[in-house]
DNA sequence: GATGATTTGTGCGTATGTATG
DNA sequence: GCATACATACGCACAAATCAT
């Protein structure tokens, strides 16, 4: 007996989807970058409908703008955006802290220690500034928390919102010990959900995102972007 | 000299989006519901690819549902569900109470007592059950707390989580006085506002839709449904 | 401006899959 | 099982708007 089963093809309006995601948060297309469906069909040779579908739903999300010319371009929030998006991941991502806390199982504990333990490596090995594998690793810390919180909505609503603020999750290490505070902050908070202490866990997520907001804002006005 | 310029013209994609959204929260479509693309551009004499477009946006923000068999359907919340979708209104929207408050003008409270009047003069009235009018007086004053906050990316995730639960929104004023109580509750929360205290407008706000999850899901448990 | 090349909005046909008798 | 009816996924064509020359 094997587990095989026939999956649905992947329809090419859903791959179209996660590849146009993927270039933005990878930034190959970047905040302002205007996009041709046309083009886009073209490349992967499709036909322009499942573009299209895709598109709209991008637009949706906010990861696209098109304007009353129906010009197509990559959303570039402003800093007004920025903070209001903080707002939002504020009390969301707080809730997630506090549910997690009181749902989190041994094995998904030791996960999200595993994501500390990396980042420590990396920020002790580190010489180079901006590290990718940083990034990545304090992003899965917050999605962890996220994804064990067991609220699908909320994760839809963390994870749009996340989306948005991909193009300033770099500028978030930059400055002086930025990277070890986050990861100092980072620990604080695991250190509230192991002990079970769900109020505390939440107050711990709700003042790290307030310090990366902050942070972030010192960064802009200086680079006046 | 006047201010007239040329509108855009209303995209056929535009138009069958709000149109099946408007649908489904005026209960036509009802969840579970089956709908058809090509239906829907016979009905209204359009291609299906507009229709195509609405129905993929419409399916990510969750309002349908679409099976690995490609079959639409309107998003039929399980009570799990419902529960989620309030734990996020419940921070979202103490957000925004607390936001307005900080924020409000005095025309914009008058608006918001406005809502408050017209209520309890449908309540005073009100002999029939499940008064339209009513729900639509609440839903304003929710609304008006929302828009005020003055942030737009908490607006738009407010008002995809309450379109997720316009199925229940009529329940929740089933029951011995549920209207009434929503209305002092209301109260309260503009009290609040009013006064400027946006720690008790928060806290108000928070309690109010706790009260209004915990009242629903005493409903749901007695019908089974 | 006028012209030609793109680009988007929409209509429509075809292939493939699903349900039903 | 088979045939028919119908639904969706996708490709393609055309018109109107836009942009560059």
């Amino acid at each position: 007996m094997n587990d095989f089963s026939v999956q649905k093809p992947v329809t090419y309006f859903e791959q179209i989807y996660e590849h146009l995601r993927e270039m933005i948060f990878q930034g190959v297309y970047k905040p302002g970058d205007r996009i041709y469906e046309a083009k886009i069909a073209r490349e992967f040779k499709i036909s322009r409908s499942p573009v299209r579908e895709a598109v709209r739903v991008l637009q949706n999300e906010g990861l696209l703008a098109i304007d009353d010319k129906s010009k197509i371009t990559v959303y570039k929030p402003t800093i007004k955006d920025v903070e209001d998006i903080y707002q939002c991941r504020i009390v969301l991502e707080s809730l997630a802290a506090k549910l997690t806390t009181e749902l989190v199982s041994e094995d998904e504990l030791q996960e999200i220690e595993g994501t500390l333990v990396l980042s420590k490596k990396f920020l002790e090995s580190k010489k180079n500034q901006n590290d990718r594998s940083l990034i990545a690793e304090n992003a899965r810390f917050h999605d962890l928390i996220t994804q064990y919180s067991q609220n699908n909505r909320l994760q839809k609503q963390i994870n749009d919102l996340w989306s948005l603020s991909h193009y300033y999750r770099v500028l978030n290490f930059q400055g002086e010990n930025r990277d070890w505070n986050v990861f100092n902050e980072h620990q604080e908070i695991f250190h509230h959900i192991k002990k079970r202490d769900s109020k505390k866990a939440e107050q711990a997520m709700a003042q790290h995102l307030t310090n990366d907001i902050n942070h972030l804002k010192k960064i802009l006005q200086n680079q006046s972007i």
